[in-house]
DNA sequence: CGCGATCCCTAGGTCATTCCTATGATGCGA
DNA sequence: TCGCATCATAGGAATGACCTAGGGATCGCG
C-alpha cells in the first residue's frame, strides 16, 4: 500500500542518490531508508533505482514518478497547512446559530466584528427561528447558537443567558403609547405577528401567552406574516399593532415604519437571550470566539442578564 | 504522523457521515475507521467531527481539510497510475547507449520501431564514442548499451556479440579500389580517421592497429575529424582515403561522397558489435524491448555474430 | 595491488501500529 | 420504553517500522 511515507524516502533517495545520505537527512538508520525503497519498489511492481557500487541509480521509471512524488508530497502538506490556519481561524468557515430577530438587529455588527478580527474566514449565521436552530444544534448541524428562550429546551443542552431583551408594543396611533400597554388593554389589540410557521413554539408568544393566560384571555392576531420586517411595516400603515423585542423596534421602526412608536407592556415582558450547546461538547475555538462576540453585541443592544 | 490511510478513512466518513457506512465501504472494522480518524484529529490537533448520536457531523475544519484530502489522494493516484504506464511501456522515458557509428546508421530506424510500437515514450540514444557508453553503463547512466568491441571491456560486464560489421576502405581513386586493400597498401594509404578524442580506445582503430602490427607498420593519418560525416566528405573530395564500418559505407557514401566507392580490406577486418550491461543485472522491459529491436537493425545491416 | 573508506544488503530483535472480535454506552424512533 | 443503529473501549494477534551488528562489493589512494 503506497504511503507518505515511502514517498519521502524516495524523493530524499533521488535527490541525495544515496540511501544512506537520504537515511541522514531523514533521520533514520540506513537500513530503514532501504525497506522503505523497495516496499515501495514492491507495491509499485518495478524497480527505481540501480544498486550500483557506489550509492544508486534512478531508473527512467523513478524519473517518472518523481514529479508526482512530489506533487502528492506537496498536497499533503498544504492539506495540513490549511488545517493549521482554519485551526487558528485564519481562514476556514465559522457557522453560528443565532434566531430571526436577534440575528436582525445584532448579526450584521457580529458578523462584521469576526470579519475584523479574521479577515480570511467565512462566515454563516444560521436560522430564523429559535426552535429551528434548536434542531440544527441537536442534530449536530451547529456547534453552539444563540438563542431566545423559552423555548421547549430538550435534554442534553447547556443554556447560558447572557441577555434580557424588553418585549415591546408597538403602533402608529399615539394614543396606545402614551402608557404601559396592559394586558387588558393588550388583549383587545388587533395584532400582527410574524414567524408564522413557527408560532406554536415560537418563544416571543409563549411570554405572551404566560402573560395574558394570567389575566384569563387569549392573545388575539389579526395578520399573521412570516418576517418581522413586514409586521413592523403593517404597523407602520397603521393596519395592527405588535409586539416585537425592543432592540428590533429601535432598529426597525425609523426605517420601516417612521410614524409608529413603541411604549413598554406592563408587566414589563422580557425574551431571554441565551447561548445554548450540547451538554459536554468542548467547544471549538471557532464557537467560543463566536459566543463571546455576540454575547457582547447583544449586550449594548439588551440589558446583560441578571438571574432575579 | 500524517497518512494516505487516514485520509482515505477522513474521506469516506465525511460522505457518508457515518463511521460504519465509511469502514463498510473500506472493508475494515468500523474500530479500525474510528481509530484511523481519531489518529489524524490528534496529528492535526483539530476536530474534525462531532460525534452525535446517530453518525457523525463533520466540523467546518473538516470541510476544510476534505478538497485538501482529495487532492492529495488524486496526486497518489496519478503517481501510481504514470509508474503503472511507465512500466508498460506506454509512456515514460527509455534510455538506450549506442556507440557512434551504429547509431549513425541504425539509431533513426532503431528510434522510429520503438516509437511506432509505443507512441507514448520518449527515446534517448546516448553515446557518441563506445568508451563513453561503457562509462555510462559502469556508472549506472546507463541499463545496457550496444557497443563495439574489442574496447577495454572492464570487469562485471556481460557482453553479448550481436554482430560483426566489416570494416572498409574507402576512395575516391577507383584505382586505390580494384583489388582488396593488404596491409602495405593500407599502410601507405593517406588517411584521414574520425573520433579524434578517442584515438587511443576507438574500436576499429585498435582493430586496424592490430593489423597492421602484424605487418611490422603503424598507421599513419594524414588528417584527424571529430566525426565521420566529415570524414567521408574529406574523403569524397579526394583528400584522403579511410576506413570505416560498411554499415556508414553504404549509407554515407552516396550521400555525401558520391564519386567515392568502397573495398575489402584483406584480410577482412571486422567491428564486433555486442550487447553490454552490468552482469548478473536484471533488466528493464524497456532495456530488453531496445536490446531486440536493436539486434534487428543491426542484422539487417551487418552480418549476424558466428563465432568461429 | 592491497588497504581503508564508503555504501548497500541481510539478519534478528524491539516496539509501535493496524486490525480484528467482543462488549459496553448512548441516542433515535417506533 | 424498548429495539436498533451507531460509536467507543478493551484486549489480543498480525503486520510494519526501526534499530544495531555484521557481511560483501566498490572506489580511491598510496
Amino acid at each position: 500500500m503506497l504511503s507518505l511515507h515511502q514517498l519521502r524516502c524516495f524523493l530524499a533517495t533521488y535527490e541525495h542518490g544515496s540511501l544512506t545520505a537520504a537515511a541522514t537527512e531523514l533521520g533514520y538508520a540506513q537500513p530503514s531508508v532501504s525497506e522503505q525503497i523497495r516496499a515501495l519498489e514492491k507495491s509499485l511492481g518495478v524497480q527505481l533505482f540501480r544498486r550500483v557500487g557506489r550509492g544508486v541509480v534512478p531508473t527512467t521509471v523513478a524519473d517518472e514518478l518523481r514529479p508526482h512524488a512530489e506533487r502528492t508530497l506537496a498536497a499533503a502538506e498544504e492539506a495540513r497547512r490549511a488545517v493549521t490556519s482554519a485551526k487558528a481561524l485564519q481562514t476556514g468557515t465559522i457557522r453560528f446559530g443565532m434566531f430571526g430577530a436577534a440575528r436582525l438587529y445584532a448579526g450584521a455588527g457580529l458578523v462584521a466584528d469576526v470579519l475584523a478580527r479574521y479577515p480570511g474566514v467565512r462566515v454563516e449565521l444560521i436560522g430564523q427561528n429559535s426552535n429551528e436552530v434548536q434542531e440544527d444544534l441537536r442534530r449536530g448541524r451547529l456547534e453552539a447558537a444563540m438563542i431566545a428562550v423559552p423555548a421547549a429546551t430538550s435534554e442534553g443542552m447547556t443554556v447560558t443567558p447572557v441577555a434580557k431583551d424588553e418585549l415591546v408594543y408597538i403602533s402608529a396611533d399615539p394614543e396606545r403609547l402614551a402608557s404601559p400597554v396592559t394586558p387588558q388593554r393588550f388583549a383587545q389589540a388587533q395584532l400582527v405577528m410574524p414567524e408564522t410557521t413557527w408560532r406554536a413554539v415560537d418563544s416571543t408568544r409563549i411570554v405572551l401567552r404566560q402573560m395574558l393566560h394570567e389575566t384569563g384571555r387569549n392573545p388575539t392576531t389579526r395578520i399573521e406574516v412570516e418576517d418581522i420586517e413586514t409586521a413592523v411595516e403593517l404597523v407602520g400603515m397603521g393596519l395592527a399593532d405588535s409586539v416585537i423585542p425592543k432592540g428590533a423596534a429601535l432598529q426597525l421602526l425609523p426605517r420601516l415604519a417612521p410614524s409608529a412608536g413603541y411604549v413598554s407592556l406592563r408587566p414589563r415582558q422580557y425574551d431571554t437571550l441565551a447561548v445554548v450547546h450540547r451538554s459536554g461538547a468542548t467547544l471549538s475555538p471557532a464557537a467560543r470566539l463566536m459566543i463571546e462576540l455576540a454575547t457582547r453585541r447583544i449586550q449594548q443592544i439588551a440589558e446583560p442578564y441578571s438571574p432575579r
